[in-house]
RNA sequence: GCGCUCUUAGCUCAGCUGGAUAGAGCAUCGGUUUUCUAAACCGAGGGUCGGUGGUUCGAGUCCACCAGAGCGCACCA
């Protein structure tokens, strides 16, 4: 039940009736109108903007157009305590309490709708993230974009959408030889004591190589690993394998399962980059041709090209995009390609890519791609994240791939826990670079906010406890006629105000914007609990040991938002800490 | 040189697709535990929303230009 809609709703109802009857004029959209949350101190619930709107096409002020309205907006209301108009031309309602009775049956007979936003059509999603070269574990860098698609898929299932997670695995191109060819090497130091060749610098240093080659020669001792060319192929299958299984386990230590992972190998055997390029061929956006330096680039370095190329430029992008080397071999463009021609052959309505900050620059030729494939400009969807900072003892703290000194998930999960990372890597837009604190987190992790949440949530399950309810089971009360403070409908309001968190979360697809809420429910909740030291009234559990009624529902709305925005961050929520 | 993102309190950041008196946390200072969990609460100070113009009833939010920070810019993936 979004309260917001419900009088949004009434009041274009209003306005359109009041058209009809030649008493006032409308605006040819009514998009500008809105129901809001009034500010503080303004003693009401909600809050339109609507005579602001009507006013200039009437020639009239606000405050003489609000005048009008307020009159239609209170007949028959019953739900209206007061309406007043204030200012620039508000209009500001406050419920009666018979409205928040009704309010918080309807939230807690259907607690699972709650929130769920049925304005938007259901869709099919198809969502590829985190898509890390499988040459190794995931590190802190992909923990972001990983967690931030988990989360979005997440909030579009809450909506009740359809959605497919997806990682692409990227087991082709000169990197997967590089470091097929590492495997090698470590393979060969294990078994024959020959030096890893650590100056050369295309190969991969890191220790988990080892384990890699180990895990190898062990499973399979029929190999002979004297020539790479010869066991090159069963050993790039053996080694993308072995890394798949250390990010998939990584994956799920963060809480994260994909639904299909996708190999660009096959889709480079199955001859779908043929494919995709015929289809962008008999658009005419594929010629041989050469691309030029970049201004301000030392063209004297420079070598032009004659090879395949997209005419991405039609879409906005700087310069065309190349599909083939000069051995004839495909790009990681062109495959991708592919793989975009193969999401879009699968019948999605929308495709969403989550991308790293330093792939921002990749965007505008995939949509282009996708665009013209499709015909549809916002068929694809890119959101980026930016990057991680990590701070080590109030130091920024490098990675580096080349010396495999780097922070892995592993390593973060193990001294934070996967609720902490998740909540923290969500706290923030995803558009902001993101500090992250080793040593804060690590010692003070009495500050975090995961743990003031979740706090919330035990401190109700303890009144629950107290008087032998469980706080997972439904209540059972019949009769919802309470009368609730002020600070109680506060947070009824805060309450009302979840499915306008989720409507703008799942639209901007931003899900930091609901551990921000949690947070300031849970705020709000404790300092209600602090009310409770001076005024008796306000605890939960009275003299007698028992609870009334309007608490315990009161407290079981609370948690089942907690519990319900949880849920969608994906972590857990204690009945005792 | 070009593109993307950012610039809000001492620090880290929110600000709900243009609304009313711009909000939190941390830090600083001062308070609150015989009572449902103090991992909590209450109070105080702290602001030219990077700058300048523009759009309109109304701009932190939209547009233009400028300044600064980060990321990226070939056949890597």
């Amino acid at each position: 039940m979004n309260i917001y809609d419900l009088y949004l709703d009434k009041i274009k109802d209003i306005i359109i009736k009041i058209n009809k009857d030649d008493l006032i004029k409308l605006p040819e959209n009514l998009n500008g109108i809105n129901v809001d949350i009034p500010p503080p101190n303004f003693n009401c619930d909600i809050s339109t903007n609507v005579s602001m709107v009507l006013s200039k096409i009437n020639k009239k002020t606000p405050l003489e157009i609000a005048e009008v309205l307020v009159k239609f907006i209170k007949q028959d209301d019953t739900n209206i305590e007061n309406i007043t108009v204030v200012k620039p031309g508000f209009i500001n309602i406050k419920f009666k309490n018979y409205f928040w009775n009704n309010f918080v049956e309807k939230i807690i007979t259907d607690h699972k709708n709650f929130g769920v936003n049925n304005k938007e059509k259901k869709k099919k999603y198809l969502i590829e993230f985190v898509s890390a070269n499988p040459t190794g574990p995931l590190h802190v860098g992909h923990c972001r974009g990983a967690i931030l698609g988990d989360v979005i898929s997440n909030i579009l299932i809450f909506n009740k959408h359809e959605v497919s997670k997806e990682y692409y695995v990227n087991d082709y191109g000169n990197q997967i030889i590089n470091f097929t060819k590492s495997v090698f090497f470590r393979i060969k130091e294990i078994l024959n004591n020959e030096k890893f060749p650590i100056e050369n610098k295309d190969l991969y240093p890191g220790d988990y190589l080892i384990d890699i080659a180990k895990n190898i020669i062990n499973n399979n001792k029929k190999l002979k690993f004297t020539n790479f060319d010869d066991v090159a192929n069963d050993l790039t299958i053996l080694s993308v394998a072995e890394s798949l299984k250390l990010i998939k386990t990584n994956l799920q230590n963060l809480g994260i399962v994909h639904n299909k992972f996708s190999s660009e190998t096959e889709i480079v055997n199955n001859n779908e980059v043929e494919k995709a390029i015929d289809k962008l061929k008999n658009k005419n956006l594929i010629y041989e041709g050469k691309i030029k330096a970049p201004k301000g680039e030392d063209d004297k370095n420079w070598i032009e090209r004659k090879q395949l190329l997209f005419k991405s430029t039609e879409f906005g992008d700087d310069k065309d995009r190349a599909l083939q080397k000069s051995d004839k071999s495909w790009t990681y463009f062109a495959s991708d390609v592919a793989y975009h021609n193969n999401k879009l052959e699968r019948n999605f309505d929308t495709l969403i890519n989550i991308l790293g900050a330093d792939h921002a620059g990749y965007i505008k030729r995939i949509t282009s791609v996708v665009e013209a494939m499709s015909g549809s400009k916002d068929k694809l969807i890119c959101k980026v994240s930016q990057l991680v900072k990590l701070i080590k003892d109030d130091k920024p703290f490098k990675m580096s791939k080349r010396k495999g000194d780097y922070i892995t998930v592993e390593d973060l999960i193990s001294e934070v826990g996967k609720d902490a990372t998740r909540f923290i890597m969500l706290n923030r837009s995803s558009d902001v670079e993101l500090d992250f604190d080793f040593t804060k987190v690590k010692e003070k992790s009495k500050d975090n906010p995961l743990y003031y949440v979740q706090y919330c949530y035990a401190r109700i399950s303890s009144v629950f406890r107290h008087v032998n309810l469980d706080i997972k089971n439904d209540l059972n009360i019949t009769k919802y006629n309470f009368n609730y403070s002020d600070a109680e409908i506060d947070i009824l309001k805060k309450i009302s105000e979840w499915p306008k968190c989720i409507e703008a979360s799942s639209l901007r697809l931003e899900p930091h914007r609901i551990p921000i809420y949690l947070y300031e429910l849970s705020s709000k909740f404790h300092s209600y609990w602090n009310m409770g030291k001076e005024d008796e009234s306000k605890r939960f559990i009275n003299i007698n040991k028992t609870i009334s009624d309007d608490k315990l529902v009161f407290l079981k709305i609370i948690s089942n938002t907690i519990k319900s925005g949880m849920n969608i961050v994906g972590v857990n929520t204690p009945e005792q800490m």
